[in-house]
RNA sequence: GCCCUGGUGGUGGAAUUGGUAGACACGCAGGACUUAAAAUCCUGUGACCAUUGCGGUCGUGCGGGUUCAAGUCCCGCCCGGGGUACCA
């Protein structure tokens, strides 16, 4: 009802649903936004991280990143900028291919339906995206291209001297002159050999030895193996021993995958900061992820023998204070160093620990296992004998799977030593303090600065000069070296799953080798059933004659979510060439993208990847910059505004808000949809659910009030609000503005459909700037006034000045002020509204081109150059000083701007209300400062 | 635990470089128009005290500090959101 009644009364006006549906069919057929890759204009890139379709469709909170970029890249345009805005689909991914497990339909079919509907809602928002150029990563045309990078990676190592990934067959010509004794590259093997050895090597060794230097690689690893998705995931798509999609249980096994070679880049990916326009926050996620700990490698001798035992250590200084050796339970010296004595109870620990999953592990961090192996090794500083134990405390994927414990100053080994009884060595004295009796600790001293105490030839240094000292020592005895180590673990990159690229790999012999280049795309198979086979292997198993012509067995894994997403801003460049993954003349223009607009999310995931990706394909002199995003913004969380009716327990009465504290109640949510500003439409109620055909209400004043709260938008929840309603409601315009209103891009805010109303009568006041009360354009050629001319100059200030730091929500209540201003001035003038129309052109673009189309102009707006403040509009010639009192402001003065100081304190202290604050007092101090404040200090 | 964020009216938020805290909008209250309603327009709206008018006091999570002047800078806490977690 009520909604009829809002079309009937706005055709009377603003009709703004004929009007958006005019400007976005003119779009489509005009190309308006299509971006050329030759150009003389300047070049500007904005993307947004491309979406997964799901079935879902969007809500309000996808666009609001969309709108950003959207009003950024028209206001570029205006400022005679070329703009590349693209779009396109993040289109593989596990929910479709689960759906077409359970239904049996192809995942094609889902995410081609999933895409036809996000297309319908974006386009309904009226975006400036250049269609063109849209990308599919599920399209052969599009994969190709991400299978042919894979060959790129596999044909690739990184040579740590030039810093920078090199062909694999220039290293085969090294191997076969030199051996790998001079070659210091990202590599998984130690073994020096010489050329002799290289060529003594069959093919098959040979193709193993090159496995362990390839950019990717194929390699038995320990993995995050989930039975549940039946795949394995890579390190940011697990959080808390959990499958981010889903949430379920993830195992650590051992299986053969293929890998990419990312900690290679570790340190570029932790410089390329310096030069990027990213939040702090971004950039210190990305760095901890990264985690780069600067040390040295040790070796601890073993008492018995020749092997001894390898270690990473930040604290070199506190070798002194190492009591005991720790190993991992998969250390490979285990079995050899073991005593026959100590030999079943190791066995068995290594079996619990084995069984134990990860999650069991994560949650029982406190509790304390291990056990002692029988072994010592030699303390490499003070030449003691101390016990080597294992203990799952010790993680094989970092360092060197082996530490030195030094339980004094580190909380872990403390633990560990006061559980097992084994001795507490006190080596750091922080300044001010004397040394204690540790037995008496209840927790280990982290000293990151201190005294160097017990500590031989470092004894009385800080701890800063020891750990040089001590670093220096072991280089020249030979037992030990400067190090540098990374959290950061190669990606794992194979997935058991049917949805993704395939890898354009086959096997002869068990190795590995890449089709030729001619061959791709490597279209992904059909196959009868989207499950693993029966022995376990991966759904591509299934396909008839998955091989190639010769016969040659092909990969059955596919490639994963990031394999797509990681170059998509590169293929936007150069979209359909078929020729090469995008030509050198459009990445040259196009260089990277200036600005990228996305969720948080994504920071340990494709933002690490994706400049991973470029900065391979840098090396490779493919594309001019080696980072891909100049200018980062994340967008803030939208947060789903949630209401609530609560029942009489046991009842079928439901009781309104306010009256809710006399029952004993159960609060229950209920669809937001069916709700109007906290008031429930009980009749839609009913009819809501079968549940509530019969509910009855206890109403406050006739009416029933729902609670409220913020929480996140969900489905379960029923406070999802899809952008479709409000576009149909409102249009498209007020939707776009009313998402930059609720506040600061960044933040996360709720959403709540209240305010939309503001945002719609400001759009229609603004439209009736240009129209009389019988909706007739009326705009007049009069000559304007100072007054005017200022409200619109202030105004173009403003709003440029906001939307070059991204203040949407604040150059949105720029464009009220003005409004409300030009309509008390009751100013109809093209002068001043022309101009106008281009400046909110950008947000509500399609309320502009018909603005602009009215006031006698035939090509798009978009065309239009933005306008200018002129200052000399602006400028006041008198100043309304605020007067305070011990800095409390008590009243105002005019001032003429170039009042001499002493002349405005002369005025004020004479100023019969200044007389009252000083009470009779003189003085201490009148501070004024010119066109800001005067402050008079008694 | 560690790292990053944020905390301002009933609500979303503004205050860009230390200079009139609460712009703009929602909501609410009152009024105009109307047979009535919707829409529109006008007025008021941080709290408290006073109210006949003038006014006054307090106030940006809490406690200190720097300054003529602090939402803004410094120190110490509290609370919310996000990230990460045996990383040696």
């Amino acid at each position: 009802m009520h909604f009829i009644k809002k079309i009937v009364y706005t055709s009377m006006d603003y009709n703004y649903n004929e009007i958006e549906k005019k400007w976005q069919d003119y779009w489509r057929s005009n190309k308006t936004f299509k971006a050329e890759n030759i150009s003389e204009k300047p070049k500007y890139y904005v993307l947004d991280m491309f979406p997964y379709p799901s079935g879902a469709g969007l809500h309000v909170g996808h666009p609001l990143g969309y709108i950003a970029s959207d009003i950024y890249s028209r206001f570029k345009r205006h400022k005679g900028f070329n703009v590349l805005h693209p779009m396109g689909y993040d289109a593989y991914g596990l929910p479709a291919e689960q759906y077409a497990i359970q239904t049996g339909q192809h995942p094609a079919i889902t995410t081609e339906k999933n895409i036809a509907r996000y297309r319908e809602q974006l386009d309904k928002i009226g975006f400036s995206f250049d269609w063109d150029r849209e990308v599919r990563t599920c399209e052969p045309s599009y994969y190709k291209w991400t299978q042919w990078t894979f060959i790129q990676l596999f044909n690739h190592y990184y040579n740590n001297k030039t810093n920078k990934a090199e062909s694999i067959a220039d290293l085969v010509k090294i191997f076969k002159t030199e051996g790998n004794k001079n070659v210091n590259a990202s590599t998984t093997q130690n073994d020096v050999f010489t050329a002799e050895a290289w060529k003594a090597m069959t093919e098959k060794q040979q193709q193993e030895m090159l496995m362990h230097y390839r950019m990717t690689y194929l390699s038995d690893t320990m993995v995050n193996w989930c039975p549940q998705l039946g795949t394995v995931l890579a390190n940011d798509e697990v959080v808390g021993g959990l499958s981010v999609r889903g949430g379920y249980p993830v195992e650590r096994k051992s299986m053969r995958q293929w890998s990419l070679r990312i900690s290679a880049y570790a340190d570029r990916l932790l410089q390329g900061f310096d030069k990027l326009d990213w939040s702090d926050s971004i950039k210190e996620i990305q760095k901890n992820w990264i985690g780069r700990s600067e040390g040295a490698e040790v070796d601890f001798k073993l008492a018995e023998g020749e092997q001894f035992l390898r270690i990473f250590t930040t604290r070199p200084d506190t070798i002194f204070g190492v009591s005991f050796m720790v190993l991992c339970p998969e250390h490979e010296v285990i079995s050899s160093i073991t005593t026959f004595e100590q030999k079943s109870e190791v066995e068995s620990y290594l079996q619990w620990a084995k069984n134990r999953s990860e999650r069991e592990r994560q949650a029982e961090v406190n509790k304390i296992t291990g056990v002692f192996t029988g072994a010592y090794a030699i303390n490499p500083l003070t030449h003691e004998e101390i016990p080597v134990w294992i203990s799952d405390y010790v993680l094989a994927g970092y360092g060197t799977g082996a530490i030195m414990a030094v339980p004094a100053h580190d909380s872990r080994d403390f633990a560990f030593a006061r559980h097992f009884k084994l001795p507490i060595p006190q080596v750091v004295l922080p300044s001010g303090e004397q040394p204690e009796d540790t037995s008496l600790w209840k927790e280990s001293k982290d000293s990151k600065e201190g005294t160097c105490i017990n500590s031989g030839f470092i004894s009385g240094m800080n701890v800063k000069d020891g750990i040089k000292a001590v670093i220096d020592f072991v280089e020249k005895e030979g037992i030990g070296k400067r190090m540098i180590n990374f959290r950061l673990r190669d990606a794992i990159f194979s997935r058991q799953r049917y949805w993704g690229e395939p890898f354009p790999v086959y096997y002869k012999e068990g190795m590995p080798y890449m089709l030729d280049e001619s061959k791709l795309p490597l279209e992904l198979p059909e196959v009868d059933k989207y499950l693993p086979t029966e022995s376990g292997e991966p759904p591509l198993a299934r396909a008839k004659n998955w091989q190639t012509e010769d016969g040659f067995p092909l990969e059955c894994n596919t490639m994963p979510g990031f394999a797509g997403s990681s170059a998509y801003y590169l293929r936007y460049m150069d979209p359909r060439n078929d020729n090469e993954i995008f030509s050198k003349e459009a990445n040259t223009y196009w260089q990277n993208v200036d600005l990228y607009i996305g969720g948080a999310e994504h920071a340990t995931g494709h933002l690490i990847y994706s400049r991973f990706w470029n900065k391979f394909l840098f090396d490779l002199g493919l594309c001019v910059k080696d980072e891909p995003f100049q200018k980062l913004i994340n967008q803030g969380m939208i947060q789903g505004r949630s209401n609530l009716v609560y029942r009489v327990v046991g009842t079928n009465q439901f009781v309104s808000y306010g009256l809710k504290d006399n029952y004993e109640t159960q609060a229950i949510h209920v669809d937001v949809n069916i709700v109007d500003a906290d008031i429930l439409d009980t009749e839609k109620f009913r009819n809501w659910m079968p549940d509530f055909a019969n509910a009855e209400f206890i109403l406050e004043n006739g009416k029933y009030h729902c609670g409220w709260e913020v929480e996140k938008m969900s489905k379960s929840l029923h406070n999802v609000q899809n952008p479709d309603d409000l576009v149909i409601k409102y249009g498209a315009d007020t939707l776009r503005m009313y998402e930059m209103f609720l506040g600061p891009l960044e933040q996360s805010k709720p959403w709540d459909t209240k305010g939309i109303e503001g945002v719609f009568r400001f759009i229609r006041k603004f439209w009736k700037l240009y129209h009389n009360e019988n909706n007739d354009f009326c705009v007049t050629d009069e000559k304007t006034t100072a007054a005017e001319l200022k409200v619109l100059h202030k105004t173009i200030k403003k709003i440029t000045e906001d939307i070059e730091r991204f203040s949407f929500n604040t150059a949105v209540s720029s464009f009220m002020i003005c409004t409300n201003e030009l309509n008390e001035l009751k100013c109809h003038k093209h002068e001043i509204l022309q101009p106008l129309a281009v400046l909110i052109s950008p947000y509500a673009p399609h309320l502009a081109e018909e603005l602009w189309e009215r006031l006698g102009n035939l090509n798009s707006i978009s065309t239009a150059d933005y306008p200018v403040c002129n200052e000399t509009y602006l400028v006041e010639n008198t100043f309304n000083y605020p007067i305070s009192f011990n800095g409390k402001t008590r009243f105002q003065m005019e001032f003429p701007i170039d009042t001499a100081t002493s002349d405005i304190e002369k005025a004020v202290l004479s100023n019969p209300d200044a007389q009252k604050w000083l009470e009779g007092k003189i003085p201490k101090k009148v501070i004024i400062v010119p066109k800001k404040i005067v402050n008079i200090v008694i």
